[in-house]
DNA sequence: TTGACGCCCATAGTGCCCCATGATATCGAT
DNA sequence: ATCGATATCATGGGGCACTATGGGCGTCAA
């Protein structure tokens, strides 16, 4: 399985260090990289981890801009100066910094949540808020879609 | 990874210096250079700094970017006049010039922060201050476009 | 002399590498 | 199916190496 799926919770040791969630490593593993890449997600209080891909699929976007445009310099600067690398120590364990802290509130456990592509990183409390969130959103929408199917059966 | 990414502050000493932080010391190295160039960046409170290809770089962009020769040729001698130059010492530190804190308003700390293909040198309340801004600017925009690359498959 | 600068060394804190332990899952033999 | 052996994984901790930082001491120029 080469897909980042699926969540897991593990805990900060007094080192501040936490095991990456084994079946993600093995992700990173095949594709040959020892170092993971993170961006301080624009609209949650999250990570969006990934191998140096990751890195380049935001890369591929930004080409797209004028690169003389403010937007560009936005997005270099979001890419490259607010993200940061998380290096995997022997054990497939990274070093919870400040970094991650201040973005994401995490104190004592982390929650690895899959997300196809790349995963993310949550305070286990606000990813289930998220959670619950999401879940009630996609069930009002698809009750708004099966509603106006009905109504054009009728 | 020979690119600059990230961000770290560190601290000026009683004798001015300020040590470049070792993950941006290392690519110049691996690159094969011993000096550094640092231009004024033309609309933020901070320096560019890289190697000898940066000079290039940005005259390419200025030519670019402003259509008449005569202001073209005032910008190319506001960023090289009293042209940067930061020369490293044994330990890795490069001594803060008033050219430097002219233009950034550094005092005590100097955050670092990745480009890419160079790195900037800002006063840490700055960078902050741009890295809000920036992060503004791009959820807007995100809010506007429903631009998400993350959400994209594969 | 004084102050800026280069080169040297000292040290504290942090990060990284290595190994240990316990818990859980996997497998094999009976 | 049961039970024991083995593997995998999260977690804990020791200890070394590196890094950031501070400071000493020459040299050179004003």
């Amino acid at each position: 399985m080469n897909r980042y799926l699926g969540h897991v919770t593990n805990r900060i040791d007094a080192k501040g260090r936490v095991s990456v969630p084994a079946q993600f490593r093995s992700i990173i593993q095949k594709a040959g990289h020892s170092e993971l890449y993170a961006l301080r997600s624009l609209h949650l209080p999250a990570l969006d981890v990934g191998g140096p891909e990751l890195l380049t699929r935001f890369d591929k976007r930004l080409e797209q801009e004028d690169p003389f445009a403010e937007t560009a310099d936005d997005m270099s600067f979001y890419l490259h100066a607010d993200g940061g690398f998380l290096k995997l120590d022997g054990d497939g364990r990274i070093t919870v910094t400040d970094f991650i802290r201040e973005h994401t509130g995490v104190s004592v456990d982390v929650t690895f949540a899959g997300a196809n592509t790349h995963f993310q990183m949550w305070h286990p409390d606000q990813f289930e808020a998220h959670r619950t969130k999401v879940r009630q959103r996609l069930a009002e929408k698809r009750r708004q879609e099966t509603m106006s199917v009905l109504a054009e059966g009728s």
